[in-house]
DNA sequence: AATCAGTACAACCGCCACAAG
DNA sequence: TCTTGTGGCGGTTGTACTGAT
């Protein structure tokens, strides 16, 4: 359903500047880019807007296409796996959206944008930190990460990768079988089949502990996008796996007590005195107890949070 | 039922890089 | 070298939707 469909095309919500239409796209519209595209490809956009008799901007056209009706989209809620390599990404890259959905098939740019910054900056939000702070880059890291690796662990343990709050929104494409070989969307299928197709990832040096996190230097990894039977094998081979995060991340996972291992990680006294952990930090200071775990973290999650905290 | 606040996402804007003339 | 057109990118805004009160 496309809310700008929904409304008529006369109407004066619509801002009409000279002979440029501006405001949501109707389905004519729609129709006309993706036939012209169709029958004449891609590019020149300004010149594309004319010839197909769209009276938009070739910005507003290409825009359009590109984040609404390309049909390799893959739409529906993003998935833990998803989740999981965006927060890795941008911990690596910032706000290089376009750069970071090139790792994430069918995902533009712009939503990723908007999932950064409706749900990530939120939490950032609430624990009165700024979300480029590396209190919050460390919460993520620490908390946040690695519960996402244990929910993907749990839904490949359970026989399918667990859809995030799946809901009435989702489609075919972002259904678990996209992330199983054979399954899915042909990008991903390409992928699987092709892990070169993802090269700043796959070039492969490892020199274990080195790599900072926001490095744009990409060493390190073995991608191999394929299904989460084992999240943290997926996100370690998707990752580098030689930065930090994913050491961290392999070790809780090898000693099989992941969720012991976080726990002591909450203990203040446990990192303020163990050179074996990360050092968070003033993460602490943070008023973690009162960190929201709506729309991100699920109830299950809350539970776990509060069982780690040792409450 | 009405209102309100929060969320999700489509769309626009301004800036920049690059290529062609 | 300068100008212009084009495409790409990140930031921001507007608004429909949703759930709580």
């Amino acid at each position: 359903m496309d809310m700008a469909h929904e409304r008529d095309a006369s109407s004066e919500e619509e801002v009409v500047a000279g002979e440029l239409r501006r405001g949501p796209w109707t389905v004519e519209e729609d129709l006309l880019l993706v036939n012209y595209v169709a029958a004449h490809g891609e590019g020149r956009w300004n010149s594309l807007a004319r010839s197909a008799g769209l009276r938009r901007t070739g910005k507003s056209c290409r825009l359009r296409w590109l984040n609404y009706l390309r049909p390799d989209l893959r739409r529906g809620n993003i998935t833990p796996q998803e989740q999981l390599l965006i927060l890795e990404l941008h911990s690596r890259w910032g706000n290089r959206w376009s750069k970071i959905a090139q790792h994430l098939p069918g995902r533009t740019d712009n939503e990723i944008k908007n999932y950064w910054r409706t749900r990530v900056q939120k939490h950032a939000k609430q624990l009165k930190c700024d979300v480029n702070s590396q209190q919050f880059k460390d919460v993520m890291r620490y908390l946040w990460m690695p519960r996402l690796v244990e929910r993907i662990q749990n839904a490949g343990a359970a026989g399918a990768p667990q859809q995030h709050k799946a809901g009435a929104a989702d489609t075919p494409l972002s259904s678990p079988s996209s992330w199983q070989p054979g399954g899915g969307d042909h990008h991903h299928q390409l992928l699987m089949n092709n892990p070169a197709a993802v090269p700043e990832l796959s070039a492969s040096t490892t020199t274990a502990g080195s790599a900072s996190p926001s490095s744009d230097s990409g060493a390190g990894a073995q991608p191999c996008w394929l299904a989460p039977v084992g999240g943290a094998e997926w996100f370690t081979t998707t990752c580098d796996a030689s930065s930090s995060t994913a050491a961290v991340l392999l070790a809780g996972h090898q000693q099989q007590q992941q969720q012991q291992q976080w726990s002591c990680l909450l203990g203040e006294a446990t990192w303020a005195s163990s050179s074996e952990l990360p050092d968070l930090g003033c993460v602490a200071d943070f008023e973690i107890g009162s960190f929201d775990v709506e729309s991100i973290w699920s109830t299950d999650d809350s539970l776990w949070f509060t069982q780690a905290q040792g409450v």
